[in-house]
DNA sequence: GCTCTCACG
DNA sequence: GACGTACGTGAGAGCA
């Protein structure tokens, strides 16, 4: 059949999708993936990924015909107009130009036409393509980013953007020029391109130049009567650049006449030939693709091929275990009394054991154990399966252990000597988890080491540390999926399910990982300068979060409940109000919804898109839009009644609904889970529930403390570090006036506005206070004018004056930003006061990401450092108050709570903050003294 | 599953 | 000349 109605052509501009894979390769952790042979191969590998799913795709929109799309050479026939054209092209990065010519393999591999042509630009093929697409009936999707070829936007053509995964239109093309598709041209032509070096006419942007368009309805018009603009500058602009604009639109305008030499109908979706698919895809190394290749294929996987040696420039050289190939012969079932004093023998042999336990939840509170794997040599490793459940339930939906394991209490009983024996190291993988399960058994796992914390230890801000990432990342091996054994969703069973041989190979595999990661890491951690991170601020931290996990927080569930009705009474009274006013009943949770309604309906002006296409609503408009009174007044009553209705919806679902539902049936206190590689910075983060995000700066939202409680005869003491990340701050960057003022105990925000404003301390005002506080936040956060003045509601320009002020003001404020941003860029991370490492990957990136990049590069070192201090705090917290009737429960970023004894409160108090405040000594002394101030009560909210 | 919004330091 | 921005997190609700 030849192509024509009913087709839909799918255009891949190879260079768009290239890059779309290698930044998703960047966020992914696998930028730094390579070959055998060193060859970087994160981007081709999510490039194969793309096109698979294109042309397996099953969708209403798939293709039936699909062609990639590549530039031949630099030079094209526009240099030949515009000798200049393209000039100013970025380099490409290091780690990406090798990558190119191995796209083009994987296209012609895939069997997918892959489309160049001398002299022209890949967006001149594609103009071609789709001309000829439409004419004979069918239907196009480019598939691009590239504000160049919105111009083909129109009847039967669309576009895609693979960066942003949104599909491109006639509305989004306006949105972006403020034309339609067919006037686009025009608007390039005025406004110019810096990346492509198109000149247009000088001082006039896309805004301009689509009112313009807009006046006179297209360039050429434009153009004849340029002498009747009113603005001098625009009017001048045109007329003196009239030619050089002429060209600027050749220089755009895409040519849809580019000789090919391929008909549409040869751009058919074929099927891959087996061969040369399977041998592409070996030779890659893409292990995980060629299976599911092969399986689609219905053929059989080719044998790897050996590794050549090589060397990968960001790992080093894999050490022999962890080239042994992953088999599951290795792995065996322990389901007899002599098959477990053999496994517990070699462990004593070897003194070294990978160990991960296999329960019922994510939960360890709620997890029951199920198995236990082991391994002390790659390659080999055992499961004892405990408590698995046989298929079939009885009547009563209750089941019976399966048949062939070893009893739980023999077991435990067996391994607990080894277990805690100080002469074994036992390794795993996040081993926080295994400890507490453990721990619920009554064992202390001691000494340990974690592959979790050792990665986070070596590359913090390259990849996450989960095991599959770092399985895949450092042994080439991607683990079997626990999803296709528990199933997903509603339908998913638990592991006590999972037949025996099936768990014996998942589990067997997780302990054979560990160790291969445990022997990859090891050494790195000495050459990477990082043990001493690894060793005092990583690894003792396991057993004090343990601890403090299972202790759990009292909450109290009437209070909680008591808000809860409280809010649902008042919620619903707010919401009739807000309909009222709207005139129609909405749904006031829904966003969408309520951006209708107000700019809409109501007609507030200035109401702004997202990339979703939704109005804005979030709290800083709403609040601008209570200003209206005068022009939009019921708008503005609305809003500030919507702004009531959020908050009290927010505390209710967040807090008085869901914290009732953390509450350990056993316990009765609510138990967090802390993340100890959570954040790049060092910081902790805390999860199900997450108790370091409890209101606070509202006085309705503190109320919620209330139901954090000490039992009876009981306090809680809360000690926090007054301003550390300033007081960090004033100590790096070496500000000999903060310095001094935090040393006489002056108020830090009022000293920074007195010498920024030239005023007296004693004719401080709060207004001028607020503003010098918003700055020293600013500060720590990498400052820019635009996110001050945002801040602060101020102009930009204002705003940029204080900043200039403060860096005039405080030289070594911008002594440190500069060589921080300098370090990192030639390094490629930051690093703490106390040594701990954060990448910066992203840091020589082009255009916006340099920012983001840049700004955290700045304040990670100060957060981060921060984060280092409250870790020694809570590591040396046990032994501190050993003896005494107090626990400590919880950690905010630079809180401590602690539970205790009435009478022992004072006591407690005054050891934990000697503590914490001596917490740098004696790796780091402060030029600044570290405060902590203290507060006690029966509730959180009195203690804090 | 993604996006928006909002709670904390 | 415009881009799109304060740093670090986690969770619930709406919506496709």
């Amino acid at each position: 059949m030849g192509f024509g109605k009913g087709c839909h052509l799918h255009l891949i501009d190879g260079s768009a999708y290239i890059f779309r894979a290698y930044h998703q390769a960047s966020g992914m952790e696998m930028k730094y993936r390579y070959r055998s042979d060193g060859t970087p191969t994160g981007a081709v590998q999510l490039f194969c990924n793309m096109l698979w799913s294109q042309i397996t795709s099953t969708k209403r929109d798939a293709p039936t015909h699909v062609a990639v799309i590549f530039d031949h050479s630099s030079e094209t026939f526009r240099n030949a107009i515009y000798p200049l054209y393209k000039a100013n092209r970025p380099e490409l990065p290091e780690d990406l130009r090798p990558q190119f010519p191995l796209t083009r393999d994987a296209t012609r591999a895939f069997n997918i036409a892959c489309i160049e042509t001398e002299g022209y630009e890949a967006d001149d093929i594609i103009a071609t393509l789709a001309a000829r697409a439409t004419e004979a009936g069918g239907d196009v999707t480019i598939i691009s980013s590239d504000k160049d070829l919105m111009q083909l936007v129109g009847p039967g053509v669309m576009m895609f953007d693979p960066m942003k995964s949104r599909a491109i239109g006639p509305d989004e093309v306006f949105e972006k020029f403020g034309v339609a598709p067919n006037r686009v041209v025009d608007v390039q032509a005025l406004s110019g391109d810096s990346v492509d070096n198109v000149p247009g006419a000088p001082g006039i942007g896309i805004k301009t130049a689509a009112l313009l368009i807009q006046e006179y309805g297209d360039l050429d018009t434009l153009l004849a009567r340029a002498g009747e603009i009113k603005q001098p500058k625009r009017r001048e602009s045109l007329i003196d650049n009239a030619d050089q604009i002429r060209i600027s639109r050749q220089l755009v305008q895409l040519k849809a006449d580019t000789p090919l030499d391929v008909t549409l109908d040869d751009l058919e979706v074929r099927t891959p030939e087996p061969d040369r698919i399977m041998e592409f895809l070996n030779r890659m190394e893409f292990r995980t693709l060629t299976r599911r290749v092969a399986d689609s294929l219905k053929i059989a996987p080719p044998a790897p091929l050996p590794e050549s040696a090589g060397t990968n420039p960001n790992h080093p050289e894999p050490t022999a275990p962890d080239r042994l190939p992953f088999d599951h012969a290795g792995y065996e079932p322990v389901t007899t009394p002599d098959a477990l004093h053999a496994w517990i023998t070699a462990i004593r042999d070897h003194g070294t054991v990978a160990v991960d336990t296999e329960t019922t939840s994510l939960d360890e509170m709620r997890a029951e154990l199920v198995g236990i794997s082991l391994s002390v040599t790659p390659g080999k490793a055992a499961y004892i399966p405990l408590t698995h459940r046989s298929g079939t339930d009885d009547l009563f939906g209750t089941s019976q252990l399966a048949p062939g394991q070893l009893p739980l209490d023999d077991v435990l009983a067996a391994l607990k000597p080894v277990l805690e024996d100080p002469a074994i190291l036992k390794i795993g993988q996040n081993m926080k988890y295994d400890w507490k399960i453990f721990a619920r058994h009554g064992i202390r796992i001691t000494p340990f080491d974690d592959t979790m914390l050792m990665s986070s230890a070596l590359h913090a801000g390259l990849n996450s540390h989960g095991m599959d990432t770092l399985s895949e990342t450092h042994l080439g091996h991607t683990p079997i999926p626990i999803k296709s054994l528990l199933g997903t969703g509603k339908s998913a069973i638990t592991f006590d399910r999972v037949a025996i041989p099936d768990a014996v190979k998942y589990a067997a595999e997780d302990a054979d990982i560990t160790l291969r990661l445990w022997q990859h890491f090891k050494p790195q951690l000495h050459r990477a300068a990082v043990t001493t991170v690894y060793e005092t601020l990583e690894r003792p931290l396991v057993p004090v979060l343990a601890e403090m996990e299972m202790a759990g927080v009292q909450v109290d569930r009437d209070t909680l409940s008591r808000m809860s009705n409280a809010f649902a009474q008042k919620m619903a009274g707010l919401e009739a109000e807000i309909q009222e006013i709207a005139g129609e009943p909405f749904n006031v949770g829904s966003p969408k919804q309520l951006g209708e309604i107000l700019f809409d309906r109501m007609q507030v002006p200035g109401g702004a898109k997202g990339k979703t296409g939704a109005y804005a609503t979030g709290a800083d408009i709403l609040e601008d839009i209570t200003t209206l009174e005068d022009t939009h007044p019921q708008a503005a009553r609305l809003a500030a009644l919507v702004l009531d209705w959020r908050q009290i919806a927010k505390l209710k679902s967040t807090y008085t609904d869901a914290l009732q539902d953390h509450i350990h049936p056993e316990t009765g206190r609510v138990h967090t889970s802390y993340s100890i590689t959570g954040a790049v910075t060092g910081r902790l983060s805390s999860t199900d529930p997450n108790l370091q995000n409890i209101p606070v700066r509202t006085e309705e939202g503190r109320r919620i403390r209330e139901a954090f409680v000490a039992p009876k005869g009981r306090l809680l003491v809360s000690l926090d570090y007054s301003q550390i990340e300033l007081r960090i701050l004033a100590h790096i960057a070496d500000i000999p006036e903060l310095q001094q003022a935090f040393r006489d105990g002056l108020d830090i925000h009022a000293l920074t506005a007195s010498e920024m404003f030239n005023v007296p301390l004693d004719q401080m005002t709060p207004d001028i206070r607020r503003q010098a506080k918003a700055i020293n936040f600013g500060v720590i956060y990498g400052i820019s004018g635009f996110g001050l003045a945002r801040n602060l509601r101020i102009p930009r320009a204002e705003a940029q004056g204080f900043i200039d002020r403060y860096f005039q003001r405080f030289p070594g404020i911008k002594g440190y930003m500069d060589s921080t941003i300098k370090d990192a860029q030639a390094r490629g991370f930051v690093t703490t006061l106390f040594g701990r490492k954060i990448h910066t990957p992203e840091i020589n990136a082009k255009g916006p990401t340099a920012g983001f990049a840049k700004r955290a590069a700045i304040n990670a070192p100060i957060q981060g450092t921060a984060a280092d201090v409250i870790r020694r705090a809570m590591i040396r917290m046990p032994t501190a108050i050993e003896g005494l009737p107090a626990r400590m429960l919880l950690q905010v970023h630079d809180e401590l709570l602690f539970e205790v004894d009435e009478d022992a409160a004072p006591t407690l108090a005054a050891r934990a903050k000697e503590v914490m405040e001596s917490a740098a000594h004696p790796a780091v002394h402060f030029k600044v003294p570290l405060i902590v101030e203290a507060g006690q009560g029966r509730t959180w909210a009195e203690a804090h």
